[in-house]
This record gives C-alpha cells, structure tokens and sequence, in this order.
DNA sequence: TTATAAAAAATGAACGTTCATTCATTAGAA
DNA sequence: TTCTAATGAATGAACGTTCATTTTTTATAA
C-alpha cells in the first residue's frame, strides 16, 4: 500500500513537473534534467517510471485526456433529452477548459503539434462517445442539423479552446453571464 | 534585380524548408542543419538571412501571418452589408484554411505553443482590424449579438483551424456544400 | 570584349554546449 | 543481510552557431 502510494506520488510529481514545463516553455524547452529538479527527483530516476522522454509525454497526454474525458461525462447519462443532454456535457467541457488550465492547455498543444505519437492521439479520441451518440439521436429526432460530428465538434466545443487561449493571455476570467451566451451561441451553431 | 530575386529565393526557400519541418515533425525535430538540406544550402548559409533559429521562426510566424490575412480581406471593403462582409471575410479565410494547409497548419501550431516570442505573436495580431471593425457595426445595428470579439471569433473563425485539421488526418477535402453548411453555422452562432 | 581586382555570398568543418540516456554505486526498507 | 529504489556522475550523440576559406558576382581598366 505504501509502496503503491510512494510509486504513485514520484510518477505524479513527473507528471506535474513536465505538464508545467512544456506548456510554459514548449517541448523543446523542457529537458529531462529540468523535469527531473522541478519534481524533487534526480534524472535517472525518471527512467524508472518512464522508458525514454516521448513515453513520458506520450503518458501524460494519456492521463490529461482520461481526467477531461472524465469530467465531460459528469451527471450525464444516456436518455436525457438531447438539449440537456448537451447542456450538461457543454458546462462539464467548459468547466474543465477554463478552470484546469494547465491541463487544457496541454492539450490543446498536443492537439496541434506532432509531439504525441499519432496512435496514442488516436487512443484519446476513443473516449467522446457518449457525444457522439448524444449527436445522432439529436440528428434522428431533427433537433440537431444533419450535420457530421467533426462539424458539430468544431462549432460548440472546439471554441471553447480559443477561450481558454483568450482567458489565460489577459488573465480574466470568463464569467458566468459570459459563459451561458457562449453556451447559446454553441447552441444556436447547431440547432436545427 | 537580379541580385534582388536570389536573396529572396534562398530566403524562401529557407522559410518553405522550416515550414514544412515544423509542420512535419515539430519545433524541436527540426535541426538547423535539415533545414538547410531540405533548402539546399550550407547550415552556415542561414545564418546570411538570419540571425538565429529564433528568429527564423519569427520570421515565418510574420510572413506567414501576412499571407492569411492579405488574403482574408481580398474583395472586401467598408462600406458593405455586415452579412455580405462576413460571408467574404469568412469564406476567404475558409479558402485559405483549407487549401493553403501547410501554411494553416504551421499558424495553428505557432497559436497552440510557446515557440513564437510573445511580441511576436502580437504583432500578428493586428491585421485582423477590418473584421473587428465589421463587428462593431454589425452589433451596433442590432444584426450581431453583443458579444466580445473574442467570442464572435470563437464560433466563426476559429472551427475552421479544427476542420483543417481533421481534413488533414482524414485525406478528405470539405466540399462546397459542406462549407455552404459550415458558414451556416457561423452565422447562426453569432446573428442575432 | 577581355582581364583583373575587389567585394559579397556561400561553404563545410569545427567548436562549445546541451541533451537524453546509462551505469556503477549508495541509501533505505524488509 | 538482501533486495529494491534512487542517485549523480559519466557518456556519446546531436544541436546551434562560428569561422577560416572558397566560390561567385560585380566593378574597373585595358
């Protein structure tokens, strides 16, 4: 037990020690001596949790994408109308966006670079289903436009990446006002 | 003249070399001295043109930066119904997401990373002017809804970096009358 | 035009540095 | 004591950049 937790708390600290670097400095800045000092741990150690450096990214984008996917699906379940439906998936998304910012963050930089191996960005993929079938019913029963998934996708929460963007560079914080229009807009975007 | 010419041709052919590096394999997959294989000239031989890898990206950053925007505005003018400006605007740049996609793609990267100087980016930030413009008036007469630029740009300009991406990964090419839908959704998010 | 000198552009090898990774050794737990 | 986790110094490869030299272009004079 102690030892699973010891185990568990270097590799967090890795982790941790790598998101930061590589979204304040980039990929290129992120050495493995660095990543080593700023998680309290020497650079040989790293090789103990991790086989080389793109295991250790490729690990992280893992873990991020499976704490998103996990919040998106929060007090949703299959049967809710498909409005609701959305709306809870959309405010979950939103939530994680422009609070975990580190980790979006993250995630938007791996979503569009080739720092993560293209298999392992294929496995992240895998875990927006329940959208995705949310979006069919909505097309079966003529609420949502007849519309393919990437569309969909790219017009309710694809944008909320840029304001996250936004959030972070003038260090405001969107709202709650704000966040119920954008919500309408992604609505309006898709609604038949 | 002559002259003129062949420093521009290493120049671009040094700056088409990091583009489609970077692109390719990344920031930090991307060596000086590939670059200069790819452009077919001496490692030395950038360091004519600029000052270091730094600001050879930089410069790619603007350069590129200048082409999109030249060609998001071609045809329009002030003066124009706010939805016929939008429709231009829009579909000048969805052209130029989805065709010039080296060149979107590299913008994307540089927008999602830390690997441009801050400064930098700024400065390319400028020439979108004419369509912030545009929305000034379109909310003013009641046409668009009153929502920060930020958020307008969110759910009009900004899917199309995704649908670029996904054209990329999918080796398909958005028809016209998939874009004809995607502009209809544009609008919808942000007409009131 | 041709020959030659001066200037500019381009080069490839070399430099110092930084990086990811390894390995012999040590510290600590069982 | 034995075994595992952790270390820091060591290593070789790769990197960005520089520099002495060569090649090409331009300008000048016969």
């Amino acid at each position: 037990m102690e030892k699973k937790e010891k185990i568990t708390d270097k590799k967090t600290a890795l982790l941790d020690a790598t998101l930061n670097l590589v979204n304040n400095h980039g990929f290129h800045k992120a050495p493995m001596s660095k990543i080593a000092k700023l998680a309290g741990v020497a650079p040989a150690t790293i090789y103990l949790y991790f086989e080389n450096k793109q295991d250790l990214i490729n690990s992280l984008y893992l873990t991020v994408k499976a704490s998103f996917s996990e919040h998106a699906f929060k007090g949703y379940e299959d049967g809710l109308p498909v409005k609701k439906g959305f709306e809870i998936i959309w405010y979950n998304i939103a939530d994680y966006k422009l609070n975990k910012i580190d980790e979006a963050t993250f995630l938007s930089q791996c979503d569009n670079t080739p720092i993560i191996d293209e298999a392992v960005a294929e496995e992240g993929l895998k875990h927006l289903q329940p959208l995705l079938d949310l979006w069919e019913k909505g097309r079966k029963e003529e609420i949502v436009k007849p519309l393919s998934n990437y569309i969909l996708y790219a017009y309710t929460v694809y944008p909320l990446s840029f304001l996250l963007a936004i959030q972070e560079k003038n260090y405001y914080k969107l709202n709650d006002e704000m966040r119920q229009k954008a919500f309408q807009s992604a609505w309006d975007a898709i609604k038949i």
